[in-house]
DNA sequence: AAGTGGTCTAGACCACCCA
DNA sequence: GGGTGGTCTAGACCACTTC
């Protein structure tokens, strides 16, 4: 039997008169009736059709606010069984072989960087869904840098991490090591694998600042989400801007698989 | 006005009397009519009253199917005025070990390629050095295609080839079937390994015309070496200038080499 | 004004799970 | 068998965009 506080819970979060539509509403009320510990994990939420006569609307709209859950990853249908609070784990599999990175081929030149900010913040929603992690649900690390090799900007690097997992890296110098180094060596977060995608953008006016190039110049735009061996979702977002007169991608090509 | 086609299409891969639900079997033939370029991006496809009405199921159905559709990024909606299919960009891998290509990854896409001319001359000094051929020793085969996707320019392609290894493809249709398939059928060449460097430039005025891109646009530009099986020494040369707006390049990164 | 997607109803029957 | 989620109907009114 379900406590019987998740009743006055719900309806306590819910207006049928207000212009937010009922199914937000109601989406917002379970999702608190989670949140708030009102039912903890592994337990199911009421039925839809007691959802449904409580709130007095019709069952479809109460699938609408809890499929969006579902769909979240916060609840897990089981049919002929029931809605579950799931545990809060998501998958992230990760396969493919193959490496990359935008550190080679720069071999025997100079490089340093230079760190242009490192803020806690709140994500926005594209970063937090790139970091999979809960809207709103905690805050993140930013770190602005840019890339020199032989002394003139190669790069410029926006990096989130999320706080939780990674508060330790605020305390290193990005101006002299490297964020990975420095994630394995206060977090324990070694980078494991990820996945990345390679853009031809051409600068805008605050890139081309930063990078000393002119606007509307080809550019490449490096986005990549990293994985840490020990925790089984991102630990890194980067979205690197990389000079394209200065840069170029090699690829060694290998064997089968071509038509 | 939406084509003719749609509806027959859509019909086509609808039977109510299945057991697989209706919204899946109108999801998956909303998706074909986007694969199959019946309709193509930045087009709507029909209002979900028409889709009810043609599938002979209520609009709740037709939204179901639709919705799912939008969350997959396929399909974006605005609010008053349609369902449009959203403007995506190809994307092709770019394993270290292994394939590569510009060709994967247009699954569903309806791909084709236009000849732009298919001559026997002298290889300039450049294309002498990279196929390691002895400066006026041969001739050497051009290939200038331009392919595409969905009715869409995407890339350029200038190919070059030893004529004396490879002079059987000139027979070769190249229009609807690929060069490596033909080098393998008629020449006996099979590609074995190569190199190839990706850098980021803007279109000129020529391949600006070709692709029906403005002047400036960033692209790609994929030049590649290819070794066959059978002989030690280069086959194919060949420098491709691909639309950026159009396509990125998908990278998984594996493990090892992180600094 | 006409057409579009957004929200919502009050039911219905089905397949599935558990006791 | 009783309860659960899965699918589906045939409408309705609203808000928004476009013409």
């Amino acid at each position: 039997m379900l406590p019987l506080s998740t009743k006055p819970f719900l309806l306590k979060h819910f207006n049928p008169a207000s212009k937010i539509p009922k199914y937000l509403q109601i989406r917002e009320a379970v999702r608190g009736l989670i949140e708030k510990g009102i039912v903890l994990e592994q337990e199911t939420i009421p039925p839809e059709r007691d959802l449904a006569e409580w709130f007095g609307v019709s069952r479809m709209t109460v699938r609408q606010a809890v499929d969006e859950l579902v769909r979240e990853g916060l609840l897990e249908k089981r049919l002929g069984d029931g809605t579950f609070v799931k545990d809060q784990k998501l998958s992230g599999r990760m396969h493919g072989a193959g490496s990359f990175s935008d550190e080679i081929a720069l071999s025997g030149k100079r490089t340093h960087s230079k760190m242009l900010g490192q803020v806690v913040t709140r994500p926005t929603e594209q970063i937090a869904k790139k970091l999979e992690i809960e809207e709103g649900e905690t805050s993140v690390i930013r770190i602005e840098r840019i890339r020199y090799v032989n002394e003139y900007p190669i790069s410029h690097q926006i990096s989130y991490l999320p706080f939780n997992l990674c508060y330790p890296i605020l305390s290193a110098d990005l101006n002299v090591s490297s964020l990975y180094h420095h994630l394995a060596q206060s977090a324990g977060m070694v980078m494991k694998a990820g996945k990345e995608t390679i853009q031809a953008i051409v600068a805008d006016d605050v890139n081309a600042e930063l990078l000393q190039i002119p606007v509307g110049q080809p550019c490449f735009l490096l986005c990549r989400t990293m994985y840490a061996e020990q925790v089984n979702r991102p630990v890194e977002y980067v979205e690197t801007m990389i000079r394209g007169d200065k840069f170029m991608f090699v690829n060694q090509i290998d064997g089968k698989g071509i038509e």
